[in-house]
DNA sequence: AGCACGCCGACT
DNA sequence: GTCGGCGTGCTC
């Protein structure tokens, strides 16, 4: 006989399980299996969702079973994705299926859960039964067929698994295998084509009339479409089918996620530094990994350059990719990339729909759409041939995944580029350490765009010492004379103002009046913040929230006082303040809403508000031409967190803030105010100047170790039993000194700190510990994880938790 | 993840 | 003596 290529398949399965599974495929799929499809295997004694890694054409000896079906037509991702997924799985210790499973579009897996139904002999035998065995049989009865693990979860609890172990032996009840699919299908839709006209004399009727001419020329028209001017097309279009006039076929549309079209945009001459940066870039697309920083003043153009480098990446027939920072609304870059490229992009954010993200993955699995712009998980796009990454705002830390999963997609836009042999390019106004450590390292090539487009000078910084004020009452407390006369000018010249404050609330720092105590959150070590529009103490934390007319806990008295300020009171100051003026916040209590943050935004652009006042999401790339005063109300906020990056991300978020002022005609002015105007953070970002900031900041890198002069693993432990999580933490802490001792001179060093209780010791009720790793080589960190790993005993004990975060960004 | 196997304490 | 708890190992 001869081939038979491809009769077996490796493949890695939607579980948190190590390594690669090999089946057999059944002739009749085998033809069709291909890489990167997903097929139904049998996994143990359950089906689970497998993703396919190769095509073999023997076993290698292993006892195999046979796949049970393919879940695609085509594939998900090109094969050529592997070695990077592969590399993803590695660098950050997380199973290779589950890598995959968070790549692809949300609800794809498909998986046997087991379910319990009660059977002839339970439903007879109810009345003989123990107390305990009747409660079950009834409830099953009352609720029908149900997973066992809902069981477990809302009413039983672990030990009811015994239970119906011992009613299924005793046949009072049946277990069986429902195979769970995930909501989102293809969309498909019925369309019709002309097969055999029919002969000149034949009855008609005029609606079959109409339909016929609607199909001439082997035209092929959906029956939804035909409904639109037809209404009853559906039912005429399904009897001319049956008389073998037409042929119906069910075929894949894309749902249009595009809301509101963009007009076509003509592309604007360049400026010669922009000219400069794009003949760069150029010389070398296709040529194999490069790599850039591109640090480019706000207003400097960034996106144009990005438009037309992807352009070149086209025109070479690359793909690209386009990563943006996530941010609550569709941004201003995507948008402009529609006008530029239209129907040749795809989206990949959080605010498509489940079914719309799919659609959009196939336009690009298919090649339908080989430039992709989209938020962190965009990095996954299934692009074939991706020439070009472009990483926009670099440092926004939005990039990094938090839970699950934990990756930095900045990161891993240069791996992928270099796997792929790309070009990559980290864009931003104000460049993370670790970039421009590289780009001084020589890993990096700068790229700079020192000047602003419309020729505007940036502007006019001033800081304003709070301690100067410390005795101050009332409202000079929060807004200083010099910040309020400054505002008092601004509306009197008819501008608008924009007023940061990095904290959302009334006040964030209730205080009983009687006996001190502050007002914390049940479930987390954290205190709340009183939310007067919405009449409650909340906690930022877990969402837990208890009426504000509530007396206090501790004591029982009734006043409580509102300590700490967020931008909610800062809203009703600058109503009191200004009554002229018309005033909007915009923070998380106030954008939550679909079409709120936009609605907001769109009263900024079209100047109905004089006043806006909010958190870090007015910081984010939108462009308000007529803001010419921007008021920090205090900088230091973000410096006195607990975390070495602290005085990075201050910088960063006050020269972003800076940065949204006179992007218009006329000049900008930003009044900051600060505990601490000599610090080099604020300095530095009074000055704009991150070159600056870096000078200073990295000796302190240095000095203590911190990246980029380190790599750091963070094992995070946590479980709702307080001595459990820190025995836990204490074990893992020895198992890592263990290995340490007995790899010692064994290369470079790797140090241990901690065990520690987290920042924060509790969060929606699970108390937390974590210990840090850190050394000169990740390999080596990596290497000590892999070994706990393998070890077991530290990740499957039940309720407590271990999750690994490679080079973490959030230290609390 | 989810399931079986197998080893320990507290009950008929 | 068993039942049921939970730690350990395995899934092609």
């Amino acid at each position: 006989m001869g081939m038979n290529y491809g009769n077996y398949i490796e493949v890695a399965v939607a579980l948190p399980v190590h390594g690669c599974y090999t089946y057999e495929v059944p002739e009749q799929l085998a033809p069709k299996a291909d890489v990167g499809m997903r097929a139904l295997v049998p996994f143990g004694r359950r089906r689970v969702t497998g993703y396919i890694l190769r095509k073999k054409n023997e076993s290698g000896g292993i006892k195999t079973k046979k796949i049970l079906d393919l879940l695609d037509e085509e594939p998900l991702f090109p094969g050529a994705m592997l070695p990077f997924f592969e590399w993803a799985a590695g660098y950050y210790i997380y199973p290779l299926g589950e890598v995959i499973k968070a790549a692809l579009p949300m609800g794809l897996t498909s998986h046997d859960v087991s379910v319990v139904k009660v059977t002839q002999k339970g439903e007879e035998s109810m009345d003989k039964l123990s107390p305990g065995e009747r409660d079950l049989l009834a409830h099953i009865r009352a609720e029908g067929p149900l997973p066992v693990k809902l069981l477990v979860k809302q009413r039983w609890g672990q030990g009811c698994l015994n239970l119906i172990r011992k009613m299924e032996t005793s046949g009072l009840v049946s277990r069986e295998f429902q195979l769970k699919k995930d909501g989102v299908r293809m969309k498909t839709q019925r369309f019709v084509r002309l097969v055999n006209p029919p002969e000149k004399g034949a009855r008609l009727s005029q609606k079959r009339k109409e339909i016929l001419k609607r199909l001439e020329h082997g035209r092929e028209i959906s029956v939804a479409a035909l409904k639109e001017e037809i209404p009853t097309a559906p039912v005429l279009v399904t009897a001319m089918a049956r008389a073998g006039l037409l042929e119906i076929s069910q075929r894949q549309v894309f749902r249009d996620p595009l809301g509101d079209p963009v007009t076509p945009d003509t592309p604007p001459t360049l400026t010669p530094e922009q000219e400069t940066v794009v003949a760069r870039v150029k010389e070398n697309m296709g040529k194999g990994f490069r790599r850039y920083l591109l640090s480019g003043v706000t207003g400097s153009g960034k996106t144009e350059v990005y438009m037309r480098l992807v352009q070149d990446a086209v025109d070479r027939g690359l793909g690209a990719i386009v990563l943006v920072p996530e941010i609550s609304l569709i941004s201003q870059t995507e948008r402009r990339f529609r006008a530029r490229f239209g129907k040749r992009i795809a989206v990949l954010h959080s605010g498509l729909s489940r079914g719309e993200l799919l659609d959009q993955w196939q336009r690009i699995a298919h090649n339908e759409a080989t430039i992709v712009i989209g938020a962190r998980s965009a990095i996954f796009a299934p692009v074939e041939k991706p020439g070009l990454i472009i990483v926009d705002e670099e440092h926004d830390t939005s990039y990094k995944q938090e839970t699950g999963f934990r990756y930095n997609a900045r990161d891993m836009a240069v791996v992928r580029a270099k796997i792929r042999g790309g070009s990559v390019i980290l864009g931003s106004a104000t460049p993370s350490v670790q970039s421009y450590f590289n780009t001084c390292q020589g890993k990096f090539e700068e790229l700079k765009l020192l000047k602003r487009v419309n020729q505007n000078p940036l502007p006019e910084i001033t800081l304003v010492d709070l301690k100067k004020y410390k005795d101050a009452r009332g409202w000079d407390r929060l807004v200083t004379p010099e910040l309020g006369g400054a505002i008092r000018n601004t509306l009197d010249r008819g501008e608008q103002v924009l007023i940061f404050l990095n904290r959302r609330g009334f006040a964030t720092f209730p205080v009983c009046e009687s006996c001190g105590e502050t007002m914390t959150c049940k479930n987390c070590d954290l205190t709340m913040t009183l939310h007067m529009g919405a009449g409650e103490f909340r906690c930022h934390l877990c969402g837990f929230s208890v009426p504000a007319n509530q007396a206090c806990p501790h004591c029982g008295s009734g006043r409580i006082k509102p300590l700490g300020f967020g931008t909610e009171k800062l809203e009703t100051v600058m109503k009191a303040r200004f009554p002229d003026a018309r005033v909007a916040r915009l923070d998380q209590d106030t954008g939550s809403r679909k079409g709120a943050t936009v609605s907001i935004l769109k009263k900024v652009k079209h100047r109905t508000v004089d006043i806006i006042v909010g958190t870090q999401m007015l910081a984010k790339g939108h462009d308000f031409p007529f803001i010419t005063l921007v008021g920090v109300i205090c900088a230091d906020l973000s410096l006195n967190f607990p975390d070495f990056r602290a005085g990075e991300r201050t910088f960063q978020l006050l020269a972003q803030v800076a940065g949204r002022a006179g992007r218009g005609k006329s000049t900008g002015r930003v009044i900051m105010q600060t505990f601490s105007p000599d610090h080099f953070s604020i300095e530095a970002s009074r000055k704009q100047d991150f070159v600056e900031f870096y000078n200073k900041e990295i000796p302190f890198r240095r000095e203590l170790g911190y990246p980029p002069f380190s790599r750091i693993i963070q094992l995070k432990i946590s479980g709702t039993d307080k001595d459990k999580v820190a025995g836990h933490a204490m074990a893992v802490g020895r198992l890592c000194q263990e290995w340490i001792d007995r790899h010692q001179g064994e290369g470079v060093p790797v140090q241990i700190l901690g065990p520690i209780e987290a920042g924060i010791p509790r969060i929606a009720l699970r108390y937390r510990w974590q210990i840090l790793l850190k050394g000169a080589s990740v390999a080596r960190l990596n290497a000590l994880v892999q070994a706990l790993i393998r070890g077991r005993i530290t990740f499957t004990r039940k309720d407590v938790r271990v999750a690994v975060d490679v080079d973490p960004y959030s230290m609390m």
